[in-house]
RNA sequence: GUGCCUGUAGCUCAAUUGGAUAGAGCACUGGACUCCGGAUCCAGAGGUUGCGGGUUCAAUUCCCGCCAGGCACGCCA
């Protein structure tokens, strides 16, 4: 990777002097060069002399060293950069030998989760938890991809006093069916969804629960709705090629005695006390916020309640880090979520919140509203249904997660230069299109030859790019946010179409010229199945 | 009221965590294959980065104060 050498040489010339600070390697304006560095800025002050004097210094003693082909000190003090061209033609060679391992860093299988997707299961997922699903899995896949282990768990809320009221609605759905009205319970659940669970249930019992309604029978609701819920899910997940490693039902660690456990390291710390019947930690004592219930006065957990033990769960299997992925609305949660870890003694490293913005959906510049009223545009399965898996994969992952997406229906279904998918698969479908034209010419692909022969700066560009990948790989684990991904594949495609209009490829003329730019466009290849892969989209021949 | 996020071209978004003249796409104006895929490319115009201070060689980025929008402040999850 060009950036690590740059600043690896930097940085033993820095040594030499006897000095160690931060500074950085960036890409400038192309007519800079191909990097530069702000070493002689941030070392002015270290040095005790002006940027300028410093930078020539660094210069001096680079001059002579064959990674570059040019060196220059400009504007306040920056050094740039111009690698040389034979260098290019290594790093080349070097993807075609190595193809998706050259991206891929030495690194031990460090252990991390990310939790993403949870949702209690008593309605299909909405649009809102695609944002979630898609961010969650591109990030899992990328670490995965650099040598972590990742398990991509989702967490699903099926024990609270919500399942009672799901199973209590279908109950009610599925007396309708026999002409038999009930009311739904107040903050019971309308979506029609459950009219349809009603009418299979209809199908495979008959009259059998028509108004009779005990603990056993209430049981049977809550956990045939919650299995029906489920299939609908995983079935969204399925269109959507989102797997998860892991699922764990709260119910499980209610089982597993997790939350006896954790009550009663919090009654060791005097963390908890009663009041109005119910059970509080004292949260005040840990931070500068209000207490919170932990078991309510009917004896049930909060949702605080179980999630603390749930994480204390993550904590025994030995996470190096876990990630919980949520909306932005759940970020109240976060203070006492770390809380509660300090309290069970567990490292502060040990939990991070990645918190995402909101989604709009957008149909001819109109807000489409999403209610849970009946006939209106609010699941994630619909979504995918009208503009297909690789559109929506892409757009939810688009945007920066700090910032509302707006998802423009028609612009994801559109099949034209506007929609950022179909350019990107575009410009790799054009790709595969010239080396099928190159077979019909008679121009044989010889693999890692007449590299040489390229030296236009477009290509030694493109080349600088396909190297960048690690960079932005890497850049992507830290601003925890796959837009970067899109970013580049959409950078790297307008590169590459400049590229194509203005280079002929293909010329029976100069055999070894159109070899070497055939070597470019199969790293280009690799490179966007890389990406492709990353971002879970596919990769198609033709369009 | 308190806390978190956001505010950048008419619209949708970037900006390498403090770098050089703030960049793309759409829309607008004008151009380019008898040719490897015109689903593409090239050029032009478009900006007081919400407002006002501060920090320094350098601020869209960091700090403070306002303004506007979103979200959260439950014995919901």
């Amino acid at each position: 990777m060009l950036r690590t050498l740059i600043l690896e040489r930097l940085e033993s010339i820095l040594a030499e002097a006897g000095y160690d600070f931060e500074f950085n390697i960036e890409i400038p304006d192309e007519k800079f060069g191909d990097y530069s560095s702000n070493v002689a800025l941030i070392g002015a002050r270290y040095f005790k002399k002006p940027p300028i004097e410093v930078a020539n210094y660094f210069v001096e003693k680079l001059n002579s060293d064959p990674l570059f082909s040019e060196i220059n000190v400009a504007g306040p003090g920056f050094i740039n950069f111009k690698i040389s061209k034979e260098y290019y033609h290594d790093i080349l060679n070097e993807i075609l030998s190595k193809e998706d391992k050259y991206w891929k860093p030495d690194r031990k299988g460090i252990k991390i989760q990310f939790e993403y997707g949870s949702a209690n299961p008593t309605g299909p997922f909405t649009v809102g938890h695609g944002r979630q699903l898609i961010i969650g899995d591109v990030l899992s896949k990328v670490f995965k991809f650099l040598g972590y282990d990742v398990t991509r768990e989702m967490y699903l809320n099926d024990a609270g006093r919500q399942i009672r009221l799901l199973g209590r609605s279908l109950w009610v759905r599925y007396n309708e069916l026999f002409g038999k009205a009930y009311d739904l319970p107040e903050d019971g659940y309308k979506g029609i969804y459950l009219i349809d669970i009603a009418k299979k249930l209809k199908e495979e019992v008959g009259e059998k629960y028509v108004e009779q309604w005990n603990d056993d029978i209430e049981k049977f609701f809550m956990e045939y709705s919650v299995d029906n819920i489920l299939k609908m899910m995983n079935n969204t997940l399925e269109k959507l090629d989102n797997t998860f490693d892991s699922v764990v039902k709260e119910s499980s660690i209610i089982e597993k005695g997790l939350v006896d456990e954790v009550l009663e390291m919090f009654k060791n710390k005097n963390l908890v006390y009663e009041k109005d019947g119910a059970l509080w930690l004292k949260v005040s004592e840990l931070i500068n916020e209000e207490d919170k219930v932990l078991i309510r006065s009917d004896g049930t957990y909060t949702y605080f309640m179980t999630d603390i033990a749930y994480h204390y769960d993550k904590f025994l299997r030995k996470f190096d880090k876990v990630y919980d992925i949520f909306g932005s609305d759940h970020h109240g949660h976060i203070p006492r979520m770390k809380a509660s870890m300090k309290a069970l003694n567990i490292p502060d490293k040990f939990l991070d919140f990645i918190l995402h913005q909101f989604v709009t959906l957008k149909r001819n510049n109109q807000i489409v509203k999403m209610s849970t009223r009946s006939g209106e545009f609010v699941t994630l399965d619909e979504l995918i249904d009208e503009v297909g898996k690789d559109a929506t994969r892409y757009f939810f992952a688009m945007n920066d997660i700090n910032t509302h997406l707006n998802f423009d229906l028609e612009l994801a279904k559109s099949k034209t230069v506007d929609n950022p998918v179909f350019y990107v698969q575009y410009a790799y479908a054009r790709i595969n299109s010239v080396f099928e034209k190159a077979r019909e010419k008679g121009i044989t692909f010889r693999l890692k030859e007449d590299l040489e022969e390229l030296s236009k700066d477009s290509e030694l560009s493109l080349i600088k790019m396909l190297d960048e990948l690690s960079f932005v790989l890497k850049d992507l684990t830290e601003k925890l946010s796959p837009h970067i991904l899109t970013n580049y594949v959409y950078n790297l495609s307008e590169k590459f179409h400049s590229y194509y209009a203005k280079e002929k490829i293909l010329d029976v003329e100069n055999l070894s010229l159109s070899n070497a730019r055939l070597n470019l466009l199969k790293a280009l290849k690799i490179t966007y199945e890389v990406v492709f892969r990353l971002l879970g989209i596919s990769a198609p021949q033709y369009m």
